[in-house]
DNA sequence: TTGAAAGCGCTAACAA
DNA sequence: TTGTTAGCGCTTTCAA
């Protein structure tokens, strides 16, 4: 029964007594068959433990049913949230998901672009990353073969979703001067990615309406350790006079602001309030817990998919469609108005 | 130059003049050919942009170069991680990495691993699931695809990597017993896994050493959502006599307990220690941060990229490897001793 | 050293 | 309704 080697159609075709191409029209129920010998090839296809070659499938059909997916890093929550989202709606469209990591560099980019291109990927799936591999993805387009932005500008007609930063950064900026504060302090992870530089824009914004101006000694963007950013509170709070708020943009910047307030026996929120853009399980659960400015990372992972799967629906439009996923203040501990 | 439909080697075979059997040699610089026309060859593909296309080359070859991986849940920052690393040392080995979440169900596993056995991945990485799907393995491993086991079994004559759990859980329980505690609580996020029952088994074998029993209204292994586990931490601390530390296995164990022991006004450690199995930046960051018995996530990725690769290289002996990641125990400030 | 041709496993067009 | 055949793009015999 279990024989050593893979059975391929012909010896499904063999054991039902019919020609592989009877076989195949059998197997996928297409054109003019029999219902006796659909059942025949069925049962045989069945004994034999048979399952089609997805790789001569992809060869014939010129479509591989599956996605790539570049990232900067795997690991981080928010990407790690968003993949298993998307990867379990591609999967229910029977596509599976290919991932490759991008460490943030351009050529690293390119190279996973390349072997995508190479795999022939049904579709390409992109977040933010310092690179451009303009020409790359301007080749994938030509072949026809869609690709989704994330966070992410990846040409005029393609499709693309995004994290309202901006809104979220101003939201966050404007809960903290609602409370009072007036000497707010910004620590952003990179305001190279459309994300950092979005959500710069959403707290400058949201200070000008007061009539504030951004400092630029109150704003931190540089990618960096998490020791790094502990010293940059530090700095930040030696300032006089001292802010008397954190606004801290990503995961990273979090624990290093909080480890940072922590070190110089600051608390939270009577001596400084922090809010963070982005919820983790250290904002959750951290003491005091820490309010946020979040968005639903499911709902980004299943719409990234969604708008590659419409995009690869021959019947569809398929025109190229702009997702923006807003964003919603939760409100925790960690904020209080300034000498309270 | 830039032409709508990709190139195939017949394209560059022509614009080279030479056939496409002698193209291919001077692409790969297999078998005789002059370097005469290798440059030419290969100056004609430049020219075109040529790329070869891996489906073709599978089919051909009988090898895709892509490893498929199986987890619980590729948001889980320990499989994150993992995966992360293991992309990065597969990459470089020239192969893709395919991702699967089999949300612990036997059924999406087996699904899954067929989905892979069609696409004829080159090796399969399968990280512990509540399942056998033994069959299916068998019918990989006849095949020549090597599995790779992650903290889990999948047949004798394969590769593994494994997490020393039940030692992790052993130096754990011990530190807390050094640390003068009796009544040691076990929060346990399953039991059914492999991780799990090893981390219980080491919990129980310290306690032994000292003579005493594991008692069974200490432990508590069921998966969990993390409102569940604080009430479960709340319904320990009630008990009479209390017990005076706890050890989560588990990030949603940690949170769950520091969720419940906080609502209870109990502080860590004057109260009750906390110790958990597993580092994560809530660990590292929470104040008092968690003492921890933990691992280089880096370590297991890589290594699970290097058995694979090993069992790949034909060159190679290429014998089933069995490895054991240590643990180390990192202490921070939510251990004392009782009533300290 | 090169070209011609077979064939990987499959589907689809065309004949029968 | 079924069988035959071409061909997806590539590598690798086998002849020349």
């Amino acid at each position: 029964m279990t024989n050593r080697s893979r059975k391929t159609i012909k010896d499904v075709a063999a054991a039902a007594g019919v020609s592989i191409g009877t076989a195949s029209r059998a197997l996928n129920r297409r054109g003019r068959v029999s219902e006796a010998t659909v059942i025949r090839v069925t049962n045989a296809a069945k004994k034999l433990g048979y399952q089609p070659d997805a790789i001569a499938q992809s060869l014939r059909l010129k479509s591989t049913m599956v996605i790539g997916m570049l990232v900067t890093d795997l690991s981080n929550p928010f990407f790690a949230g968003v993949i298993r989202a998307a990867e379990k709606r591609l999967q229910q469209a029977g596509y599976a998901l290919l991932v490759g990591n991008t460490d943030n560099e351009s050529e690293r980019e390119g190279a996973l672009i390349d072997l995508f291109r190479r795999r022939r990927v049904d579709g390409l799936i992109m977040g933010p990353c310092a690179a451009e591999n303009v020409p790359l993805l301007e080749d994938l387009d030509q072949n026809d073969v869609p690709i989704v932005g994330y966070d992410r500008d990846v040409g005029s007609d393609q499709s693309g979703l995004h994290v309202d930063h901006r809104r979220a950064a101003y939201e966050a900026t404007r809960h903290l001067l609602n409370l009072g504060h007036e000497r707010i302090a910004l620590l952003s992870s990179s305001s190279k990615l459309s994300p950092g530089r979005e959500r710069i824009a959403g707290y400058t914004e949201a200070l000008a309406e007061r009539g504030f101006e951004p400092r630029d000694d109150l704003i931190r963007a540089h990618k960096s350790s998490m020791d790094f950013v502990a010293s940059e509170a530090l700095s930040l709070m030696s300032l006089r006079p001292a802010p008397t708020a954190f606004l801290t943009l990503g995961t990273r910047m979090l624990a290093g602001t909080l480890q940072g307030l922590r070190q110089n026996g600051l608390r939270i929120p009577q001596d400084v309030s922090v809010l963070t853009v982005g919820d983790t399980d250290l904002a959750r659960l951290h003491a005091p817990s820490i309010s946020t400015v979040t968005w639903d990372l499911e709902l980004v992972g299943q719409m990234l998919a969604e708008l590659m799967l419409r995009r690869l629906d021959k019947s569809e439009d398929g025109a190229p469609q702009r997702i923006i996923i807003p964003t919603q203040l939760i409100e925790r501990e960690s904020c209080g108005s300034p000498g309270a």
